[in-house]
DNA sequence: GGCAATGTCTACCAATTGGTAGAGAATTTT
DNA sequence: AAAATTCTCTACCAATTGGTAGACATTGCC
């Protein structure tokens, strides 16, 4: 079955395309060009643009609750189970800079795509508030509002992980050192954010 | 000298479309229409479009310089500087919100105009680091590594101010005063994340 | 082998894009 | 008042855009 094949390559490389130069300065002849194939192609797997705009982005919404139930499947708590999130989104970054893209293409104000993300997306948000709200109970994170927790905790690791080119002007050459680097900082920015104001009875 | 405020106006409007839309989904007809005025006015002031978004860039730069040093001119320390800071920056994401939109436009891999933008605010960059690093010094923040510590809170801040839609999508209508509440929880955020390890010798 | 479905192609198309050439007002300078 | 400068316009244009129509090849099925 070459077809479904191609229909693969297509939302990979549109993927890619999409995330890192946007919906319009994405055409149909580049991304045919960059598969070896002609525009009729695509639209023959995609009946338009947007179409495959809206496949990519079910794509990639999929990816990103894959990426977070394995990270959640370690059944961690507090502090250790934010960490491994952290960690599993920056792994993704790394080797598929082209899903942060699309969702930072995505979340653009007036978007007619963002709510078809937020609804993929939203029921990682309710398990993520859920989990927060329960740390905080049990004494395990410092007690705050998890909506807006939430949202403090996306914008620092999404940032963090997208403003590559921020970092670049900045003096930081996106190497894989620093990116370790930049995990390990953030990490500990996180800690201090949301250690409980009384620290867990550690050995003494 | 009607002709010097049509170039103003074309700033204004074109900073607002790109900062909007992105620089590829703006296109000079629309831009001229908006404005009542022919795309040909444009082109007379501007003499090509990427022109037109280097100089919407320089604008918006100058811009940000103003707002930081219109919040750093107190002279404050510590937290209190931070806090002045990102006040200032949600007071400009209130009424400009397209100069932030715009700041994350440029800052897309591979933007031409990234290091345009880049050397317009490196004087800022050092002048925080600087700030940073003398205030950890003196035992008033958190001790880190300055640079990393920036890329955190500026991912903190513009990410929080920017990504408006995610709101959304979560269910926070962005109202005048969820903003006010957004910029508290950040700054709660921060400070357990900034609070040097001792406290500060707090009144008993 | 015949046939139908699947998949990729060539050939077009109307609309939109950024940009050029230069006419015609309006204003300022002389 | 004449001339020069400044500004906005009409009239085009070549290239690119997303999309349609339909020919041609390939494959699996009977």
């Amino acid at each position: 079955m070459a077809g479904s094949d191609t229909r693969r390559r297509i939302l990979d490389t549109a993927l890619a395309a999409f995330g890192r130069d946007g919906y319009a300065a994405t055409s149909l002849d580049a991304l045919a060009a960059e598969l070896g194939v002609r525009k009729q192609t695509i639209l023959y797997w995609f009946p338009s643009k947007l179409d495959l705009f809206e496949a990519v982005v079910d794509d990639a919404a999929e990816g990103l609750a894959d990426a977070f139930d394995e990270a959640a499947a370690g059944g961690l708590a507090g502090l250790d189970q934010v960490q491994a999130i952290v960690d599993r989104v920056f792994r993704l970054a790394v080797h598929r800079p082209e899903v942060l893209g699309l969702v930072r293409e995505v979340t653009r104000p007036e978007s007619p795509t963002a709510s078809r993300l937020g609804a993929r997306i939203r029921p990682l948000y309710d398990r993520a508030r859920d989990f927060l709200m329960r740390e905080m109970e049990a004494g395990r994170l410092r007690r705050s509002d998890p909506a807006m927790l939430l949202l403090s905790l996306y914008s620092a690791v999404v940032g963090m992980v997208t403003e590559l080119e921020v970092q670049r002007i900045v003096g930081f050459e996106p190497t894989l050192r620093s990116t370790v680097m930049r995990r390990r900082e953030l990490m500990r920015f996180l800690r201090a954010a949301l250690a409980p104001e009384t620290p867990a009875p550690a050995a003494p």
